[in-house]
Parts: structure tokens; sequence; C-alpha cells
DNA sequence: GTAAAAAGCGAACGATCGTGCTACTCCAAA
DNA sequence: TTTGGAGTAGCACGATCGTTCGCTTTTTAC
């Protein structure tokens, strides 16, 4: 009996409640995103979605819960927007470049209002120990991990000299990401995305074999060309 | 008969509150650091310093100048621990490298409970224009521009490649000190520093010329040899 | 159709937030 | 010695915080 009512529930669209829990997950995001995940309320929230402080503290039970769902949540956006694009691209260089590109663009697209989620609420949580400074150290690491694994890959293809020391290009190159999301968000100028791009395009060059010039040719062929650039680049021979 | 208390007060070592206010944000700029500038709080900062909110109100007249006091008082510090330490050198590469080290230094040395401060106030007050704000965009811009200031002078010493592009050059090295504040402080773990350290060589070796380069000799023979850092080096010849 | 279960609401709790007002304690100037 | 102003404390305010409880409404199961 009760396990068919189980059925019954999963084969729903979305099980009455855990609709209006994603409704409000929605919301929380965007603002924990700009206000911080301490600064995010729970009656504030409530005002905003039109609903009782207590009808919307039922679904999380504490306000630690509504933390950890919310990271969960930004965490399947983040997944949406920037891992899964990426992913569709062959493995190896491509894919570096395809992180990098669309982790850069969901910045520009401000996918989140206060810029990027994770690199917020890291710095937020970082001298707060708990289960939401744990999920979100895990989440940004495993994100680092991503792009250092992709390089990793990217040398057994032979794409990247099997000397470079990937962790380091990967901090390297995560660094950048980071950077532009801090300039763009505190001086709002979106020069920062082309310093990015311009620099993750250089470190690469660094490592690179006869297969990667190639790929990285067509890629710096089809961007707007930077002057500096191709001096620097000229006498760098 | 005003003026004349009036040269007193400046005459006395402290002008009697001026010295408590000067303890308060001593206590306070740690405890925003850590905690951020808008979880500061008034009554919190007053049990802490053993005296009452009111009196420690007085101080202020509001959050709003508690908090721009905070920050005038976190710049001052940085003055102190990372700017006047780096000015004492000579100008040029020599003065640009002093400034990334001491920079690196006074994250690694948590010179602020929390990491660097105008890193984690920058991205806590992003989204929430005024005058915090705008001063700490303000001060994080002028260490922007300091960086590449020197990078400028480096190059009409002839320790640079005058066809650097110097802004990008900035946004580079700012770029990797600042993912080593973020990584050390999200996942405790001193290497970012070596590989901050690392990334800002590499950086300025790319556009050396022979004065800059056999500066960096002498720098990175004092450093620990890194075993694929020098297989990649000799490569790239 | 009816009963049970799930979802949501309203009011209230104790705590703490920033802030204002009043009074007391100093210490320097007269 | 008196006086006045700066520094500090006590107390209370209205608002808002996370949380609890009891009630009503809606959905689901039989």
């Amino acid at each position: 009996m009760k396990a068919v009512s189980e059925i019954r529930k999963l084969q729903d669209k979305e099980a009455r409640g855990a609709k209006t829990r994603d409704e409000i997950l929605q919301v929380a995001v965007h603002v924990a995103s700009a206000e911080g995940l301490e600064g995010l309320t729970i009656g504030g929230l409530a005002d905003e979605l039109r609903m009782s402080k207590s009808g919307l503290f039922a679904h999380f039970g504490s306000k630690e819960e509504l933390q950890l769902a919310v990271v969960a949540k930004a965490r399947d956006i983040f997944v949406r927007e920037v891992v899964e694009p990426a992913f569709k691209t062959e493995r190896g260089l491509v894919r570096l470049l395809a992180m990098l590109d669309s982790w850069l663009d969901y910045v520009g697209r401000s996918v989140f209002r206060g810029g990027c989620f994770f690199m917020a609420s890291a710095i937020e949580f970082d001298s707060r120990p708990g289960k939401v400074r744990d999920l979100i150290a895990e989440l940004s690491h495993s994100w680092l991990d991503a792009i250092e694994n992709e390089a990793r890959y990217a040398q057994t293809l032979g794409q990247l000299d099997s000397r470079v020391d990937t962790p380091q290009l990967a901090f390297e190159l995560h660094a950048l990401g980071h950077a532009a999301n801090w300039y763009y968000n505190i001086f709002q100028d979106k020069r920062a995305f082309d310093q990015a791009r311009t620099g993750i395009l250089d470190r690469l060059r660094q490592g690179a074999t006869p297969s990667l010039l190639r790929l990285l040719g067509e890629k710096s062929a089809a961007r707007k060309t930077n002057t500096k650039r191709k001096t620097k680049r000229k006498e760098s021979k």
C-alpha cells in the first residue's frame, strides 16, 4: 500500500510540495548569490515568494538545511549552464577550452545575480566551519579537478606537452577565471573577460605541441585580434 | 579658546577617545575579515571589548560609518604590512616582485583572520551599492594600478619588454595572488603560494629582457627548484 | 465519500539587530 | 572650585531574526 503511493508520487510531474520547494530554491539561489548565504533570510524570501514564513520554513526545517539546499541547487544550475554544454564537445584540449569559455560566459551572462555563486560563498564561508562550508569546498575542488583532469587527458592525446605541470596549469587557468569574476563584479567592467581569455590562451600556448598550436590557431583567428598581443607573440619566437 | 583646546587635543598622545576608537577598530577589522562587514555586529563587538553597545556606538553614529572606519583601518594595515615593506626596495622590477611577494606573505601570515580583507569585502559588497562599496572598489583598484604602474616603470628601465601589455600583465599577476588567497583559505592548503609564485615568475619571464633575466636568475636560484618547472623551462627555449 | 496525510498559514516565542535618549563619570579650562 | 564637554553606561524602542505550535486547507488513498 505504502509502496504504491510512493510509486505514484515519483510518477507525478512534481510531488506537489517538491515543486514549490524548487520554486523557493530558484529564487533563493539568486538572493544568496547577491546577499550571501547568511544574508539570505527566511522572512525576506517568503515575502518575495508571497508565502508565509512558516510555510516556507517547513520545507527545510532549519536555516542550515535551507543553505545546503541552496548550494545543491546552485550546483545543479552550474552543471546545466557550464558543465553540460562543455561536455558535449570532444575530450581533450577542445573540451578544456570549452569549459573555461562557458565558465566565463556564465559569469558574463550573470547566471547568478551576484556573480559566480561558488566563489562568493566560498569566501563567505571559508572561516565558518560546518556542513555548508564542507559542501562548498568539495564542489569548488571538483571543478578545479575537472580542469586539471582535462588538461591531463589532453596530454595523453599529445595536444599538450607531457612535461607540463597540470596542477600548476589548472591553478593558473582557474585563477584567471576567478579574477575575471571578481574584476567584473566589483568594477562592472567587461574587459576582464578579454583579459582572462587572453591569459588562458597564452597559458595553453606555453605548453603547446604542434597539434595544439593548430587548434589554437583556429581559435584565435576567430577572435578579434589584439595588437599588443600580436606583437608580443611575434617577438617571443 | 576653542582653538587652544583643539591644539592641546592634538598634542595629547591620543585624544582620549581616539585611542579606544582605535582599539575598537583593531578588533573590528579582524572580526569583519572573518564574519564579513555585514556580519560584524555592534553588540558582539562590544561584548568582545567588554564595553557597552551604546558606548561603542557613540564613536561612529551608525553602522555604515563603522564599516567605513573598518575599511579605512584595514587599508592602513595593508599599507603598513604590504606596501611599505615593498616600497623600501628600489623601483622597477625588484619592487614589482617585492610587492607581489609581500602580498602573498601577508595572506600566508594571516594578517587578517579571514584572509585578504579587500578580496572578501569586495565580493561581499559588489552587489550592495553605497559608500562602503565605493571605498572598497577604489582601494582595490589602486592596488591593481600600483602593480601596473610598477610594471610600466620596469619597462622604462628596460627590465621588461616595452611591447608587453602592462594592464594585461597586472591583471594576470593580480589574478595569481587572488587565487592563492582563495585557495589557501577554502582548502587550508599552503601549496597555493608556491603555485602563485611559480606563475608570477613565469609571467615575468615571458616579457623578459636580458636585464630582467639576470634578476630573475638570482631570484629563482634562491628558491627551492621545482623539477617539473625546470624541465618545462628547458624545452621552452 | 470519507479519512488520512501533506502543505500552508497566522500568531507568537525569545534573541538580537541598529539606534535613540538620559544620566553619570571624568578631566581640563576658567 | 566650579563648569562644561567628551566618553561611557543603562535602558528601551521597534524591527527582524530563526524557530515552534496549532489550525485550516488541499491533495491523495481506499
